[in-house]
DNA sequence: GGAATTTCTATGTCTAGACTTATTCTGGTT
DNA sequence: AACCAGAATAAGTCTAGACATAGAAATTCC
């Protein structure tokens, strides 16, 4: 019956307050206990109540406000996190082989959309890539980049023929601000040749774009194999496992 | 050239820290100086210094481990995160006006795939229903959700047929684990027939789950109207605005 | 040489207390 | 009733110091 894994008190208080809410002892709206009085109750210092709170405040369960106390949020807005990682790495952790092929790479000025997108000057000339990525030899991903060399001098003196765009940027050029969006879309023709499916097959889109304090680094359009889901818990849990549909059986487990 | 918005301490030094990292003065990989020596040359207590490195930390670009010291990230795994909302607020924030239909509601047997997904076992009885969120009348998204009365036995007394289940939960079952998944899929005919758009058309689909103490609160796939956008920074952009393809010019901001 | 043990160090966490700051509340003035 | 000034309050932040703990590095022992 009792919870078990000793944390750290914070977490601790946090686990409680939260079991609280979720218990209904404290209903949405209401105002809880200020950090001094439950300080007491828990025999912590108030920092470290401070601190739970926090972290409940962060996780947009609980509204806290100056002098006016903390309450139990009316309308969670809830966060997920999703974690983006090297997808070299993401295909070789499923156990399948890894390649990349550049389907097209050159200069030339970017559209009105993308300058936009990004904040930059009409015309102004990036790279274009559009490369694949490969599990066991089936297209996985497919990338449409705009490159800003301004925005990572370094990047000029690399053969982009030869490079993972992706992960060199990731290792070498660290962003201070990134956007992200999904979508769907119908494959258009290209798409469906490279990623070897049907034209209009659904597809998972994200677009990305990076910026460092020189400006735009990247945006690129991220097409996913059809199927392809992408979750929370750590990491994307690809369609790598044979392209089912909807796998993940999951054990409830206790926090 | 000074940055400027003056904001806490830590917040301060993990702005500067970060800095060096992006200006690669430290390096993917390094070492960079413990907190002691970081507290000094900041001139803040260590308990500040923790703060901020921890905040970095937190964001993947740094890696701290006990005796080991902190590190640069050299793959910096990084995390998106989405906010999710109430449909009607996000409705009626753009100005639209908000209206919900229930189509179908019957209780059920949940099928194998479902009950495995949120760890039920196989056959127990939900609630099923259908329902459609519209903006200014038109579909904006269409809801098909398993409800798990013994989960939350307040909603057993409820009228579901009047009632915006969504909303019902957000406000009256707190969660404890919530687990969420994009992916994109043709639009079947029922779901074109929904949500007013032909057959085949690719959609952005949402599923999520989550869970109480009790066990699975409910479970639901969520069916954007075509060319929805859903995207980071604060909330879902909807395609709301006159269904626009790519809209969202934004400018680039000092943090 | 290799394994087990000890030492030591950098981070993790907590505390008590102080000061700051945003807001609400209160009371007085027009 | 509307407005404004000041008092009160709860969260936000920082500090100095302490102890806990993981884990790397050095040392001892076989």
């Amino acid at each position: 019956m009792a919870a078990g894994t000793a944390s750290s008190k914070a977490q601790t208080i946090a686990d409680e307050v939260r079991r609280r809410i979720v218990e209904g002892q404290w209903r949405q709206g209401d105002r809880i206990p200020d950090e001094a009085d439950l300080a007491i109750e828990f025999d912590a210092a108030r920092a470290t109540v401070n601190k739970a709170l926090q972290l409940l405040a962060n996780d947009g369960l609980l509204d806290r406000r100056r002098k006016a106390g903390t309450r139990v949020t009316v309308d969670p807005v809830r966060k997920a996190s999703f974690t983006i990682s090297i997808v070299r790495e993401q295909v070789e952790q499923a156990g399948m082989a890894y390649s990349y092929r550049v389907v097209a790479q050159r200069e030339s000025p970017v559209p009105d959309e993308i300058a936009a997108r990004v904040g930059l000057a009409q015309g102004e000339v990036l790279v274009r890539m559009r490369a694949i990525h490969y599990a066991d030899g089936q297209p996985f991903q497919l990338e449409d980049r705009w490159l800003n060399l301004h925005a990572t001098p370094a990047l000029a003196g690399v053969d982009l023929r030869q490079l993972n765009a992706n992960e060199w940027l990731v290792r070498n050029a660290p962003y201070l601000r990134a956007e992200m969006a999904f979508s769907a879309e119908n494959a258009d023709y290209r798409d469906a040749r490279l990623l070897e499916t049907r034209p209009g097959r659904a597809l998972l889109v994200l677009y990305r774009s990076t910026w460092n304090d020189l400006g735009p680094i990247t945006t690129v359009r991220v097409a996913f194999q059809p199927g392809h889901i992408v979750g929370t818990e750590g990491n994307f849990w690809s369609g790598l496992h044979h392209r089912s549909r909807m796998p993940r059986a999951n054990a409830r487990q206790s926090p």
